[in-house]
DNA sequence: GTGAAAGCGCTAACAA
DNA sequence: TTGTTAGCGCTTTCAC
């Protein structure tokens, strides 16, 4: 193994000048630093990780807690942890993974044996268990989700709420007066998952502000529930012109349900889905959508993370703007 | 922070004898002990994970290398990245995520910096470029997954191979004469990936020996993909009765396409799926399936590398054998 | 059965 | 601008 030392003795320089040149801590004649990178190179040197985060204190890796519980939509949660883990390495970090409801030991066991200096936390509830412990912790954290108490907290997500509201005001814009949101499965509220609870929060203010009829009904991921979800939907609310998708695996199962239902969307019924872009143009008609920018989201909790390591505030909530896309799926109420 | 030397002294004992109660690694008295894992209790203590690993040259921490690449479904990646997670937690190792194509050089980043002790490598391509890499690096690994020239490594996968014979034999003594393979997204079988490869071949290997007509052909997952695809092969083999469907993600829509063009599973069409378990049993008829048992076969990965880790050998592949589980989605032949 | 002490490879004072 | 050196917290050899 080649240590710091062989590169010194390579270069004929003191250890801590190798140190400061790859750390560019301090200045560094010229002359001095080509020889250090020269020899570096030579020798094929790479610093230990763990030598330098015993010396340190710094392990550079980041933490990424995912629990994976039911409902969640698989996809959808590792564009996130790409963005993650992408943005992370810009700024040299690495990423643990933390799936397996270790639950609160798990992040206890990891910061505190120091193996991780910061946490990303994802999939985050209205009341989440973990988050008492994230402000006790001796180390930054960052939430993608926002819990009912920020307090103390640095949290970013897309703004849900007013994601929903956007997706009612454009509907009734549009002239439909009784529209529904098909959400998430039902695990998903029953956890009271933040950013499942917000929207619907969010589309029932809106409904109210505009005075519409907005019916709220939770879905499960395959399409025989799809199938009995709707059609129920449509037979207790006949009067029901616009529908507000908040579950990605099911809507291409919607569509071929309203197909199938004689529905035509979106002379009989409009769609607006809450989701990625793509998502929403690889379907046939292209989907109206309100975008989850999930690379966005995953870089700024990162950057947040960083910000918060080198000693900087970081903004309690960031919420990221909703943005309403208006594309084949919505049109005026029939 | 708690030290050992916190612990050592509130216990009344050198650190040595902390270090060797907590690791087991020699016998100690029942008295010290028990003072020892009291004062540990009482004092929160928690070993420094940097200290651990450069003193013993053992990070505890394997990575998983996960590229992400087009066409592969990201659900069935994760069910294998949790059972490796899960397991390695059994071992008391974490786990550090690697998946933005940093490619060679995050190994040898990863390996050179001692940030891990051993490699999980996934999607694996039968000439993948990590091979030769995987060969010279200081560490041990696994791949789920089997390349071309398994020379000198440690592969573990489902036997693709002859997962495809049973589904091609089960068909074939339903009286089936001809019969599709519906696969992978095409840029799964550009980068020769091993898995639809390795299946590709069982199929076209059995077909030929049981004298059938066997047709293989590549379907993107989307509906349209599925709806485009199916009728072509229909037409241009109007005499298929058999299909075996390799992709997760276009299950739903395929049984809705082949709804939608009046063929009845069974009845008209015999359907075999290679996918997990609970996906088949999900559907509408169930489908007869082989099992993708992930958990087994990353479960399975980490306890490898494991032995390897300590020193003992490991089989150099170790196919999981296929199992076809009849359910109600094959029938004789009409 | 237990303790003392020498590192592991690096960073960051402190000194020059 | 550069060098010397004392740790970082732990494991493990050596000694008793």
């Amino acid at each position: 193994m080649v240590t710091i030392a062989d590169v010194a003795r390579q270069a004929g320089v003191a250890t801590s000048t190798v140190s400061y040149v790859l750390s560019g801590k301090r200045s560094i004649s010229g002359a001095t630093r080509d020889r250090v990178q020269e020899a570096v190179r030579v020798l094929g040197y790479r610093p230990n990780a763990s030598a330098r985060a015993l010396a340190s204190s710094r392990s550079n890796v980041l933490a990424l807690v995912i629990p994976l519980r039911a409902g969640m939509h698989v996809p959808v949660l590792m564009q996130f942890a790409t963005a993650v883990v992408t943005t992370a390495r810009r700024f040299d970090h690495d990423v643990l993974l933390l799936t397996a409801d270790e639950g609160r030991s798990g992040l206890e066991r990891v910061s505190q044996s120091a193996l991780v200096d910061a946490l990303v936390v994802m999939d985050v509830e209205l009341h989440d268990e973990r988050v008492p412990l994230l402000r006790e912790l001796p180390m930054p954290s960052v939430l993608i989700g926002i819990p009912a108490d920020t307090e103390g907290l640095t949290c970013i997500d897309l703004d849900f709420f007013a994601a929903a509201e956007q997706c009612v005001d454009h509907l009734t814009d549009l002239g439909h007066r009784e529209i529904a949101l098909l959400g998430t499965p039902s695990a998903v509220y029953e956890r009271q998952t933040g950013f499942a609870a917000r929207t619907m929060a969010g589309f029932q203010a809106a409904a109210e502000r505009r005075g519409i009829q907005g019916i709220e009904t939770p879905c499960e991921s395959t399409f025989d529930a799809v199938l009995g979800t709707v059609g129920e939907l449509l037979r207790e609310h006949p009067g029901i012109t616009g529908l507000v998708v908040q579950n990605e695996p099911i809507i291409g199962p919607l569509l071929d349900v309203l197909r199938s239902l004689g529905r035509r969307v979106p002379e009989d019924m409009s769609l607006l889905a809450i989701c990625a872009d793509d998502v929403a143009e690889r379907q046939v008609p292209k989907l109206s959508s309100v975008t989850l920018p999930a690379d966005e989201i995953g870089q700024q909790a990162v950057e947040a993370l960083i910000a918060k390591l080198d000693g900087n505030q970081a903004p309690a909530v960031t919420l990221v703007p909703a943005q309403l896309t208006a594309r084949a799926s919505t049109s005026t109420a029939p």
